[in-house]
DNA sequence: CTAGGGTTAG
């Protein structure tokens, strides 16, 4: 017996010792299954082995599991306490953490700082302080938790205070304080401290570079990286999107290209700097490319897609994401809500949001501000609304996508009426809620609410005015009709006027025939936006109107001499899930291109008998030559709404998506087409919503 | 086995 026990302890202690780090380590690669296999094996389990798989199960988001098996366990000591809460703190379940710390035998200063870490984390820093005030004992662990909380709170000269006070600092402490004056700017500060301190490490070195680097100083960043005594992937992940931040992707390239070993997330970021420079196929070759992917991977690459234009395969990367095991969750369901937002594809919007409620990401305020974006830019208001009056408590960008989104769709009364509810819940308004309510006023024509609004945005709310609320203005003075004065405004602008202050003053002179202004607006446009096809057009247009064909030619030769060419108009329709592209002409044909032509046919002659002829002669709108020639019957619009008129049934509004801002001829024929076939068509086109209802249309025929 | 700092994400 004896020489059993003597033989078997060696051994057994080994096993066990074996069988726990088999489980921190199974845990650490989220394999909960297997690390409760190892445990449900282990003939001799210590306090150690269920500690270690409790914790396996918090840091695999199963707290119910971790709960379970602590209520289990024959015997319990000070780490299996401190184990659950900061389990339960791991999981933002501060509530349960902080049952457990007031139900525990006894604490040491490891609970404690749990505790006051858990508040911290849900921003309850008056909570965070109270629970470190009555702290019996305190280390530099429990004070550097408390100086991460005032940073997270902005207060940083009380955070500074405390970092006076502290008997003992380590290079932690120091990294957190430096920290948070790279998160607010004060750059001279953080070098003042990182010059001090008595030991730095890669931590300490990268904070500092990311710090400059967040901050647009790349240059000093780079020196740092350069001289740092030793980088890891996190410190080359800095440097690469300092640069892709700055919009240098020769230099994240390079950067990319010298690191040693390129982590998930480093390629995520150089798939997103590539993306957000429009290299999305060099985006993709780093996508394909790797071996392991998460789900920053695929919505960097969605994102990518998206902000290029390329929305469909964006889309398309949706369910392939699944299909490769990635479950839909913040980052990748906000992407693909911009996606569904931009193409304005409403049922799928529609199964992304049931995706979101299932996630339970629906009461998430970035997330139902994406929805409710999304629901806007698809038309549907009702729905919308829904999602905006069911989450509460609601943040700013939440309130401003409500604004912003009644004002595009031309419902003033609506949006002023949430901007009065806002203001009388004390939400205070910022610049991007006085972009939608002075605009709500512009399309609703409320110009003097409007001038009054833009008084006491600077006297009543201290926002200042930025070129987009001077471009409102422009647009609410120019809709109105009094062009001169929108010019006056701009001439005493105290900033720079931009190109939306310009291109809303040209959009008022195309209304109002107003040429001679039309000319200094799109000349600025030139200078402004060398790329935008738009402003040359319109220009050369002004100029054949008027016979300078001298001009006209010039114009030209500057239009080819920088390579810019008029993106194709194109529209599309969803139905039945799916997306149907229709581009002007005829050069792709639809499947159903018959079908297409004879309702179109058909419309004709119905457009006839009402009266209408067709009209080419909208010489301020920027639409080509080219476009104008070909048979105004065949604009993409116009064939996406007659497939509408086909597929979706009756009784069910036609939402139809155009990427150019839609032409003066078609507009007149949805009028008519919505009076002659009773049906509600709702156009979306590159700037604003025209819901179309028996021939009237909800711009007021002002776009 | 239990507490703190740096990289991607509207």
């Amino acid at each position: 017996m004896l020489f059993s026990v003597i033989r078997c302890r060696p051994f057994c202690t080994g096993a066990v010792l074996y069988a726990n780090t088999q489980i921190s380590r199974y845990a650490r690669l989220g394999h909960v299954e297997n690390a409760r296999r190892v445990f449900d094996e282990m003939s001799d389990k210590s306090i150690i082995s269920w500690n270690s798989i409790i914790a396996a199960y918090f840091q695999n988001k199963l707290p119910q599991e971790a709960r379970s098996l602590f209520d289990r366990m024959p015997d319990r000591n000070m780490a299996s306490w401190n184990g659950m809460i900061s389990g339960y703190v791991k999981n933002g379940m501060t509530r349960e953490a902080r049952r457990i710390f007031d139900a525990m035998p006894e604490r040491n200063v490891v609970s404690w700082t749990s505790m006051v870490r858990g508040y911290v984390q849900e921003g309850v820093i008056v909570e965070a302080e109270s629970l470190f005030r009555q702290m019996p004992e305190k280390n530099v662990v429990s004070w550097t938790v408390m100086l991460g909380g005032l940073i997270q709170d902005h207060r940083i000269d009380d955070a500074r205070r405390l970092f006076d006070g502290m008997p003992v600092k380590d290079v932690v402490t120091w990294t957190n304080m430096i920290s948070g004056y790279c998160q607010g700017g004060h750059l001279a500060e953080a070098r003042e401290l990182f010059d001090v301190m008595p030991r730095r490490n890669v931590i300490t070195w990268t904070t500092m570079i990311s710090g400059y680097a967040q901050n647009l100083q790349v240059d000093i960043a780079r020196k740092l990286f350069e001289v740092m005594p030793e980088k890891n992937e996190i410190s080359w992940t800095a440097m690469l999107t300092g640069y892709t931040q700055s919009g240098r992707i020769k230099e994240a390239v390079e950067i990319f290209e010298r690191m040693p070993e390129k982590s998930i997330i480093s390629c995520n970021a150089m798939i997103l700097g590539l993306g957000q420079s429009g290299n999305v196929t060099e985006a993709r070759c780093v996508f394909d490319r790797m071996r392991e992917k998460d789900d920053g991977t695929w919505s960097a690459m969605i994102k990518g897609y998206e902000r290029n234009g390329l929305q469909l395969e964006a889309l398309n990367m949706f369910p392939l994401m699944q299909r490769a095991g990635i479950k839909p969750n913040f980052p990748s369901l906000i992407s693909v809500l911009s996606v569904c937002a931009s193409l304005a594809i409403l049922a799928h919007g529609r199964q992304i949001h049931a995706t979101v409620v299932k996630s339970q990401f629906d009461l998430d305020v970035f997330v139902a501000s994406a929805l409710i974006t999304m629901y806007v830019k698809c038309g549907d208001l009702v729905k919308a609304r829904q999602v905006f009056d069911r989450c509460s408590p609601k943040d700013i960008v939440m309130w401003n996508s409500m604004i912003t989104g009644y004002a595009q769709h031309g419902l003033g009364e609506e949006a002023l009426q949430v901007f009065h509810e806002m203001c009388s819940l004390g939400m205070a308004a910022d610049d991007v809620t006085f972009v939608g309510v002075l605009s709500a006023c512009s399309y609703t024509g409320k110009v003097k609410e409007g001038l009054e609004l833009f008084e006491s945005m600077r006297l009543n709310y201290s926002v200042e005015p930025t070129a987009e609320h001077y471009a409102c203005i422009v647009d609410l003075l120019g809709r109105a009709g009094h062009i001169n004065e929108a010019m006056n405004l701009i001439e005493k602008m105290t900033i720079e006027a931009d190109a939306v202050v310009w291109g809303a003053l040209l959009g008022a002179c195309r209304t109002h025939k107003n040429l001679e202004l039309a000319e200094v607006a799109a000349k600025k446009l030139l200078l402004l936006e060398p790329k935008n096809a738009g402003p040359y057009i319109l220009l050369s247009n002004i100029y054949a109107s008027k016979g300078r064909w001298e001009d006209v030619v010039d114009l030209r030769k500057v239009m080819k001499a920088r390579n810019i060419s008029k993106s194709p108009g194109c529209s599309w329709i969803e139905v039945e899930n799916k997306v149907h592209m229709f581009t002007g002409g005829d050069s792709v044909e639809h499947a159903e291109h018959g079908a297409i032509v004879g309702m179109l046919e058909k419309l004709s002659g119905l457009l006839r008998a009402a009266g209408y002829s067709p009209d080419g002669s909208f010489v301020l709108h920027d639409v080509d030559e080219e476009q104008k020639v070909h048979n105004l019957g065949y604009h993409s619009e116009k064939l996406a709404v007659a497939f509408g008129l086909l597929r979706v049934p009756e009784g069910m509004p036609i939402r139809v998506m155009k990427n150019l801002r839609v032409c003066g001829d078609c507009h007149s024929v949805m009028k008519l087409i919505a009076k002659i076939t009773g049906r509600e068509i709702i156009l979306r086109d590159a700037n604003r919503f025209h819901h179309f209802k028996g021939g009237l249309c909800s711009c007021r025929d002002y776009w």
